[in-house]
DNA sequence: AGCGTTGCATAAAACGATTTACGAAGCTAG
DNA sequence: CTAGCTTCGTAAATCGTTTTATGCAACGCT
């Protein structure tokens, strides 16, 4: 228990009678070492225990093994486990666990951009960049290191970019918009975040689009993602202007239970009175009363997308990735009437 | 864009036509330069958008600022993100934002002991271990390689071990039982998990001398934490051998649920037929119908005391460190009778 | 003049690997 | 016999830092 230095290539090369380079080049499958050499040298190695020291091969081999992960939604917040929203730490659950099956191991990184950057941060691999914003400055950032980078939803002001990964989102709300259609909503109100990210544009462009197409009017609102409960809340009144709404649309969970707890507050439940859908499935859209109709974004698929492409680009392979995920939409009691 | 490499200290040196030595010393404020020339450097190294390389740094160092955080009760699942455990969930994440408060960042690592192993993780500056079983092949691991760490719960086989940090399962078990005894249960039966970890163990030794000290006869079953609700359900037909307990105190929520769930089916609900009572809040706690009476071993704050522990031994100050976090019951409907 | 300080700065040796370039045998062909 | 080619290994440079040991002035003191 002695502060045991760890062994090294050199006591290796020493037990084994040879130097360091015929070590490194038997266990790299390098060099012109003879197959029997190469085989003792190995044995050796493993019955010493020997594990190369990460750093010192990184300092070479400029690769650690260790991808990085960025919520930009959640550094916007500057809060890593916010209450309810398990989308990204889903998300960033199934990253991690899809890593290992590249060989490499995730790490979760605290805003790139801003105050003091843990040590590690510029010599990682790759980025995973969720929710970029328009021009993000974190993806500048990794690109003036030219270190490569996957975001998970595209950057909306580089439309060009060449490697991501998103949930189909323009889909998604249609399928959610003609859901509480044929659940016999007519006018349905759309609730979108503020952040400028493609989740957000996309979801109120096909909005916009479904409108047009049938002849509505849009009633499109946006509150800050930060708000939550209480944006959502503070919503309901506008909301009621002109009318009951048919329906709402909420793309945030927490927007959404906060609209359904002071729509009920003022006498109107779903699905009695009005039909409520959510863009994303959270704990709230689980367990609100009525449970809350809500599109899955499958961030497992996501993820797994997303590594791989990921560390296809990091093995040096870089075909340009764009992939589009499809999402599901989990009917519950919120949006559910006989028609 | 081009693949520019990153300005190392040799730049900075000829740059500020001074030795890489200088610039090291008054990066880091050693040596005996002139107050002028610490300056000037620094100035120049910023402007020059310095910063050194982790790696090399960390080569020459051995401290990289990153520790690692092990979660044992999910390498025993085999499954990074069960459903529905949001414990482990909130304490990594509590865990990482500690992290960053004393300057260091935290990776999670998949069972080290079990197949290829991250290759950063036998560098990392510490670790945090949380749950382990009895004499856990992981710390033993670290232990043999000196990496320090922090246990969060104590290994029941070391009951000497120096540094661990854990709520205090044998006061919550107290206060749920006390809690269900109030609310007139004199015969309460206990379902634990198989881990072999403290949390279990404490748990079941401060029931057993709960009911010694009440003079009732004991009723405890153990099911695996792997089987979560399917083990619940399963354990109700033992859990009705000889009738309707007053009450059923679940270690997990996953077996909480499952529980809840098969007496149900059987025409029992709690509280009119049995209290309920959940040493862990999770999901479905919050959620059942109706919601299940829980502990809240407050992860933020056993994550908060774990990291700081280990921070301070990583920094070379090493003052055994053994602290209990009090634990808080909330009470919801699952238990609440009019006595 | 000689000598010990003091103050400032640097050269060189680590840290632990990978990679490049070269060298010593042994063999073959002319 | 020797040039040339394999085959098998190794020496040394390199990655970017930190740290240790040393060097060189200038200064004050006897």
């Amino acid at each position: 228990m002695a502060a045991h230095r760890n062994v090294t290539i050199k006591d290796v090369a020493a037990r084994a009678g040879v130097s360091i380079t015929a070590v490194s080049h038997a266990l790299n499958d390098k060099g012109t070492l003879a197959e029997e050499t190469r085989r003792r040298i190995r044995e050796i190695a493993t019955s010493m225990g020997y594990q190369a020291d990460a750093l010192a091969r990184g300092l070479r081999r400029s690769r650690i093994g260790v991808i990085g992960i960025v919520l930009r939604p959640l550094d916007a917040l500057e809060d890593y486990s916010p209450p309810g929203v398990d989308y990204f730490l889903r998300f960033a659950g199934a990253a991690a666990v899809s890593a290992l099956g590249h060989g490499l191991s995730l790490m979760q990184v605290a805003d790139l951009v801003k105050g003091p950057v843990t040590p590690l941060a510029f010599s990682l691999d790759g980025y995973v960049v969720t929710d970029p914003v328009r021009d993000d400055p974190v993806v500048d950032l990794l690109e003036s290191r030219s270190i490569p980078y996957v975001t998970l939803g595209r950057d909306p002001g580089k439309p060009q970019a060449a490697n991501w990964v998103a949930s189909d989102d323009a889909a998604a709300t249609r399928t959610a918009l003609d859901h509480l259609a044929e659940h016999g909503a007519h006018d349905v109100a759309f609730v979108g975040g503020t952040d400028d990210n493609s989740w957000n544009a996309d979801a109120e462009e096909a909005y916009l689009h479904w409108c047009a197409a049938r002849g509505s009017t849009p009633r499109l609102f946006r509150s800050p993602e930060r708000l939550g409960e209480t944006g959502g809340r503070e919503l309901v009144p506008r909301l009621l202007d002109g009318g009951v709404p048919d329906a709402i649309y909420s793309l945030t969970g927490r927007h959404a239970a906060g609209i359904q707890e002071a729509m009920r507050e003022r006498g109107y439940t779903a699905p009695e009175h009005y039909l409520l859908a959510c863009g994303t499935d959270a704990e709230q859209t689980r367990t609100a009363e009525p449970p809350i109709t809500a599109i899955d974004l499958r961030p497992e698929v996501l993820a797994r997308e997303t590594v791989a492409l990921l560390a296809q680009i990091t093995r040096g392979e870089s075909p340009a990735g764009r992939r589009l995920v499809a999402s599901e939409l989990i009917v519950r009691r919120s949006s559910q009437r006989g028609r």
